[in-house]
RNA sequence: GCGGGGGUAGCCAAGUCUGGUCAAAGGCGCAGGGCUUAGGACCCUGUCCCGUAGGGGUUCGUGGGUUCAAAUCCCACCCCCCGCACCA
């Protein structure tokens, strides 16, 4: 198959980037393959679906694999980060179907919104086309985003690949001998005229709607039964009547042997849940209202009553009423009483007779909450709309708090939920009792036909409920390595909730089942440890090892070291070597380290990816770590197609260039938050790139002196951020890492800068050299460039992550630079504030004896906390003689000034500094001066001939000068 | 309903685990200044309220509580977003 190469261009806006894309690839720096001298780690992220163009949302969370890929590498490891396509699934062929059937909208969708030239739109009914077309167009992406990937190992899935189709087979027969698979049936939502489940894109209306569990209760009657269908089976004990539709047609059916009375809509619903249902014979409802019926398990007989607001086309149109505990039924009484509609049926006496049953005791309400809420909200009769709010407001209320009353059997005691699950049960048992499933709200397929609800039989499933197979992976849960940890108990949930699993389709794309053809395994079952595949892909591309070599008993050797490689070679015709290669390439790959994805996947894929990695493979082969991320939006808006806010990958790079695109991903959101893409954004990113880089090219270029004063600090500041943002990284804190390397090195520079007015020292050319590097993983493009503008060798991908140099850290050279500020910032206040023109600054710098106080005070300090002021007044008293008046004023601008440094300065450092002080005054008075713009004196407390008009220098403290201006 | 996440200044968004350095990072917007032929970019300053000296007052969904001290801990409530299955 050919796949057009105009429609695959992808370029970026920026020019170097395809520059570097190329060299990589040249230089073939991220293939991957096992080296034990290096510890290895492997990497991936779920594969796309390949119908349609790769967006703004793969980005981000491929991006951040990208990112930890690139700096685990840059850390030293032998890093993997392998690349393939999910073909699998039923979507493409509803694109190629509607695109058949000339639905216009897919067309335009695909040619405006996806790129895809028209001229080729035709070839898209063929859905093995369409994935070919986007994994084409996509790895380019793949590429061009600068994702640091070995394709080398890429496959795509389904049995349209050579080899994929035949390690599914070995994972499902595996599964199966496991006895994970299992027959069984379950209701799907199923469109009559295309005689296929209708999933939620492929309706008109009922988004999300899906298949509820009604019970049927019988009732009987002159050898038949009336079947009541409900959601509550538990209030059987208050059952007063049956409502019968008179103006709707019923009709007697056959099923398992039962004759059952229910509308003409629920046969044919009837039909589709169960086997062999036969229509007998219409039945006018005339003919039962006024009649009793048995109820089951208490055996006694109620009435059949009209009441037009059951609807015949819900449920089974018949309904046993509980006016005790449903409004409905309880105004549908009312209405009998008050109308004389029904005056045909000679039922007024019997109604009359009609007393509601308390059988649950709910809190807030008395004996009858039903006629209690009808009463309250003044409902007349049976067609009022607010029936459905009280219906609500009491089904709620008894299902949470209820509690069934004495009156109700072996039930009495239970709480609503319980007893609401038992009497289901016992009433299945008696075979007075049945399931039918339900829409609770209307479905309409695309095709327009309305759907219902049908029992697929022989269906396969995967048995995530085994309680051994959940144990397993919840143990395996709380071992693993889960990004960010919140995650870990959503996982822990969704194992515990989750049923077994429909695992087969009819139709679409995919791989079938070994044995049982007619059926192919579904697109969430046929991708959970393929990253196993990976490990060998590489080799399996090469060609040296065909598709039919692959059996059941190859995979057993390679993936779980079963059998001889002797035997096995000679058995399969596969060279030795390359068999022992193979499973030697997967122990040194395996397990996956780390998994990242969007949350979104948390309770299917990624829970299922454990699942089946436990049940499949050794232990030490299970995963090792999962990160979630959240889900794009769009200005603020969720991503939709439909609505225009949809931003393919291809669009970003054309218009910002791949590095922009990343970093501005990055920067929006970390753990689980929504990421949200602004155009603003991504502009203002865009600029900074651009700032970062003109830096680095004023720092190649610039002369570089020996040495500044800024120099200690700088490198100082730069051991911290190596720190923090080694640290974010490892812990996928991406957007603080990000953050961190971008803006807050770059305010590193530009203090630094500002300090030396522009001076640049080797030791600067230093910091520059570690901001590439500690941009790499982020902005990789842009750091290739920015590295050879330095005039370094080879790809700074693949140099080494800057570690830490405590020798570096300096806290006095920051506790300085901090004095100096906060003096800058204490000037700035006191002018804004005073009137007038403002020339000079005096600067009062303590007298000595004050620095012996820090450490009095800030001993007291650490022993009292901060209550003891007394003391702390007394200790400033005996050791400054004269200063009693000011002496608690002093007290807590020391106490102020230590809390606030001895979180992050050990009190050596702040005395060592304050030793320093007027030093440090001295040499930073240039750069005051010429900061505010006044001319600056400096004095000493206490220091002869002092110019002190407002007697500043008395309250003043070390590092915290007085000022005066004028 | 169940499960998960969240409500912070004009807006976006950190901080919450590990209470005090938080009137609260950063960005945007806005205002003033510098640079520039001009604009853009860039740089500096300001941006809750009050204050002619580095101070004070009131804030972090709402209401309580714990504490010398709460955006941060505890309780209750209100509101928003996401998932709930055969769909990738």
């Amino acid at each position: 198959m050919v796949v057009e190469q105009k429609a695959t261009i992808i370029e970026s806006a920026v020019p170097y980037e395809k520059k570097w894309m190329e060299k990589w690839k040249q230089a073939r720096i991220f293939e991957a393959d096992p080296d034990p001298s290096k510890p290895k780690f492997m990497i991936c992220v779920p594969y796309s679906y390949q119908n349609g163009p790769l967006h703004i949302g793969h980005g981000f969370t491929f991006t951040r694999g990208d990112v930890y890929a690139r700096f685990k590498r840059m850390q030293g490891y032998n890093v993997l980060f392998p690349w393939a396509w999910h073909w699998t699934g039923e979507a493409v062929a509803g694109t190629s179907e509607r695109l058949k059937q000339g639905d216009q909208f897919i067309r335009k969708v695909l040619i405006e919104i996806d790129g895809v030239p028209p001229e080729i739109v035709e070839k898209f009914t063929d859905p093995a086309y369409i994935s070919k077309y986007y994994t084409e167009e996509n790895r380019k992406v793949v590429e061009a985003i600068g994702f640091s990937v070995d394709f080398r190992r890429e496959f795509y899935t389904t049995d349209l690949h050579p080899y994929y189709s035949y390690f599914i087979k070995w994972q499902y027969n595996t599964l199966r001998k496991k006895k994970y698979v299992a027959l069984g049936k379950h209701p799907v939502v199923w469109c009559p005229k295309c005689q296929s489940p209708t999933g939620d894109h492929d309706r008109l209306i009922g988004e999300g709607v899906s298949p509820q569990e009604y019970t049927i209760v019988l009732f009987s009657i002159d050898g038949a039964y009336l079947a009541a269908a409900t959601l509550r089976p538990e209030t059987i004990f208050g059952v007063t009547n049956i409502w019968l539709n008179p103006n709707h047609e019923y009709v007697l059916i056959e099923v398992d042997g039962k004759k059952l009375i229910v509308s003409r809509k629920a046969a044919l619903k009837l039909s589709e849940q169960k086997k062999n249902v036969k229509i007998l014979d219409a039945v006018n409802p005339d003919t039962l209202i006024g009649k009793y019926a048995k109820t089951p398990l208490i055996d006694i007989e109620v009435p059949i009553l009209p009441a037009e607001f059951v609807d015949p086309d819900f449920g089974t149109g018949v309904v046993y009423s509980v006016p005790g505990h449903a409004p409905y039924d309880y105004a549908g009484l009312l209405t009998l009483k008050t109308s004389s509609k029904w005056d045909k049926y000679n039922i007024k006496e019997i109604v009359e007779k009609i007393k509601p049953i308390s059988i649950i005791k709910v809190e807030g309400y008395g004996e009858y909450p039903a006629v209690e809420i009808v009463e309250k909200m003044k409902i007349l009769d049976d067609k009022d709309p607010r029936l459905e709010e009280a219906t609500r407001e009491i089904y709620s209320k008894e299902f949470h708090s209820g509690v069934m009353k004495d009156n109700c059997r072996e039930f009495s005691g239970k709480t609503v939920s319980i007893a609401r699950d038992e009497v289901k049960h016992k009433l299945i048992e008696m075979k007075l009792g049945d399931v039918l499933w339900e829409l609770p709200e209307k479905v309409v397929c695309r095709c327009g036909t309305e759907c219902l609800v049908k029992i697929v039989e022989n269906q396969w499933f995967l048995t995530y409920s085994d309680p051994e197979w959940k144990s397993k992976v919840k143990e395996h849960i709380l071992n693993m390595k889960i990004i960010p940890e919140e995650a870990r108990q959503w996982f822990l949930n969704v194992v515990d909730w989750l049923k077994d699993w429909a695992c087969t389709r009819k139709t679409g794309l995919g791989t079938r089942l070994p044995w049982d053809p007619e059926w192919i395994v579904e697109t969430l079952s046929d991708s959970t440890i393929y990253p196993a595949l990976y490990t060998i892909s590489k080799h399996l591309n090469q060609g040296l090892v065909k598709p039919e070599q692959l059996t059941d008993e190859f995979f057993d050797y390679v993936f779980l070291g079963k059998g001889e490689p002797a035997k096995l070679s000679n058995k399969l015709k596969i060279d030795l070597r390359l068999l022992k290669e193979m499973r030697e390439e997967f122990l040194y790959w395996y397990p996956v380290d780390m998994r990242i994805s969007a949350k979104e996947l948390v309770p299917n894929h990624l829970t299922f990816y454990i699942f089946h990695h436990v049940a499949i493979f050794d232990e030490k082969h299970w995963p090792r770590g999962i990160a979630v991320n959240g889900m794009i939006t769009i200005e603020g808006e969720k991503m939709s197609k439909s609505r225009g806010k949809f931003i393919p990958l291809k669009t970003a790079i054309a218009r910002y260039g791949a590095d922009a695109t990343r970093c501005t991903l990055l920067l929006a959101a970390e753990d689980m938050d929504d990421p949200d893409w602004r155009e603003k954004n991504v502009q203002e990113v865009k600029q900074m790139i651009e700032q970062f880089l003109k830096i680095v090219e004023e720092v190649a270029r610039a002369e570089l002196v020996e040495h500044t004063y800024m120099d200690r600090w700088l490198m100082s500041k730069l051991q911290k951020r190596i720190k923090s943002i080694t640290m974010n990284l490892e812990s996928l804190k991406t957007r603080k890492a990000c953050h961190e390397a971008l803006y807050g090195m770059y305010n590193d520079w530009k203090w630094y800068l500002r300090r030396t007015e522009g001076v640049i020292s080797k030791k600067a050319k230093t910091f520059i050299e570690n901001w590439v590097k500690l941009l790499a993983p982020f902005i990789p493009f842009t750091c290739e460039e920015a590295w050879s503008i330095l005039g370094k060798e080879g790809f700074v991908s693949i140099e080494s992550w800057p570690i830490v140099l405590g020798e570096l850290i300096s806290p006095e050279a920051e506790l300085q630079e901090e004095v100096i500020i906060k003096l800058i910032e204490d000037v700035r206040r006191i002018i804004n504030l005073i009137p007038g023109k403002k020339e000079k600054l005096t600067i009062y710098i303590s007298s000595r004896e004050k620095i012996d106080l820090i450490e009095e005070i800030y001993k007291i300090v650490e022993e009292e906390g901060q209550k003891n002021m007394g003391r702390i007044i007394k200790t400033i008293i005996s050791k400054l003689p004269g200063k009693e008046k000011i002496a608690s004023t002093l007290a807590k601008i020391y106490v102020d000034l230590i809390s606030s440094l001895t979180p992050n300065y050990k009190l050596k450092t702040i005395i060592n500094v304050a030793e320093r002080e007027e030093e440090i005054y001295r040499e930073a008075r240039e750069f005051i001066s010429k900061e505010l713009g006044l001319g600056v004196e400096i004095y000493r407390e206490g220091e002869q001939d002092i110019y002190d008009p407002l007697n500043k220098s008395e309250i003043t403290v070390p590092l915290r000068p007085g000022i005066y201006i004028e």
